[in-house]
DNA sequence: TTGCTCCTCACGTCACGTGAGGTGGC
DNA sequence: TTGCTCCTCACGTCACGTGAGGTGGC
């Protein structure tokens, strides 16, 4: 019963499973003998959680008040949304997300002109990384410009995930739109799964 | 001095230098007052402890005895490339590699033919994993057809990388070799975090 | 009966984080 | 002198992993 659950989560052992429910994030149902009997609910639950841990970074803590009050019919806000971990909500104008990345102030202009980073007065943090990953490149003699095609291939990427998901989102409730959005996570994440090793083989080839 | 190296690695802390330094993986120079001074060549050392960390999920037991042995002239086999974690050498035939996945057969043939898998007598780790993907994509309508296009995208991508490694790949030497694929590596994850970055906003604004 | 998996409980471990209390440089 | 960063040392913590010793089902 126990292993049919690692297909999905590589990272996935019996001691985890312990773990977590000594933690009291999950309690499945006890056999006569004491054997863990996981019903279909307590799979998802897992599924859950683990999602939490991989795709938003949350700590056991975090993910724990959060079922508590789902558990509690609180509806509680989804995590990792808005002002999470990540999401400081620390805003940068153009010069600080500029000296913050280390980059040239024309970076920046070529990396909007080429729709690799939304203009706007002030950037997030995560403009700060994009930025960061530029400047690397460039030493490696890659510009913005030539990352056009690239930009192309993420949007064409997107409208793959988005025909996928029409038959979900025809719905309208709240409910809905935040498993329309995890829905759309794992669809990326799978796709990230299958380029991942296409290129990791891609470039193990190099050294035959 | 410290802070200077975070640009790269967003995960570095002060404590985590101390407890590289604590665990004998680095060991820079002290000022009169004690205070830890980073020559050039400690930042590269603890680049390359990062990268191995983050890209190779090496624990630093490993990566210590690697370095260790570097530092003895040993010139020891660079760990990640073969037999590493992941790569447990494990082979799989035909029926088994669509077991472990829980596939129908008639998908890794469309996976095959849609140049997401390379057919072979045996498939290894990686494949499953693949294989896993795909059919959590069937589930949401995605078929290994859908992913021609996709695919393709990668191929450019490759070919971005491969020419931004051109002037590096001219020489010929082994230790330059094992640079080439480093910076291969590297570009492909600054091309990650881009990517990363322009679908999550996408998604974002799903539901605003 | 023989394996096999599952169980609990205690302890270990890996990779840091967190103060307390103190010094050094501008 | 006032902040500021840096230091060490001890302890805490988070997320598990690892046996030892034992039971249950086919």
């Amino acid at each position: 019963v126990l292993a049919r659950l690692t297909p999905e989560f590589s990272e996935l052992t019996p001691s985890k499973l312990r773990f977590l429910e000594e933690q009291k994030l999950i309690c499945p149902a006890r056999t006569d003998a004491g054997y863990r009997k996981f019903s279909p609910d307590d799979v998802e639950r897992v599924r859950c959680i683990l999602s939490l841990q991989r795709d938003h970074y949350l700590p056991l803590k975090v993910i724990r008040s959060y079922l508590a009050d789902r558990d509690a019919g609180k509806n509680p806000a989804f995590p990792g949304g808005r002002g999470s971990i990540l999401n400081t909500g620390r805003r940068f104008s153009r010069p600080e997300v500029i000296r913050e990345a280390g980059a040239m102030p024309a970076l920046l202009n070529d990396a909007i002109s080429a729709s690799v980073v939304v203009g706007a007065d002030s950037y997030g943090e995560e403009t700060v990384k994009v930025l960061r990953a530029l400047v690397e490149l460039q030493r490696s003699g890659i510009e913005p410009r030539h990352l056009r095609g690239f930009r192309a291939a993420v949007e064409r990427e997107l409208g793959l995930i988005e025909s996928a998901l029409v038959p979900l989102s025809r719905r309208k409730d709240l409910t809905s739109k935040a498993r329309v959005i995890e829905r759309a996570r794992e669809i990326a994440g799978h796709l990230e799964v299958i380029r991942g090793n296409l290129i990791r083989s891609a470039l193990g080839r190099i050294d035959p």
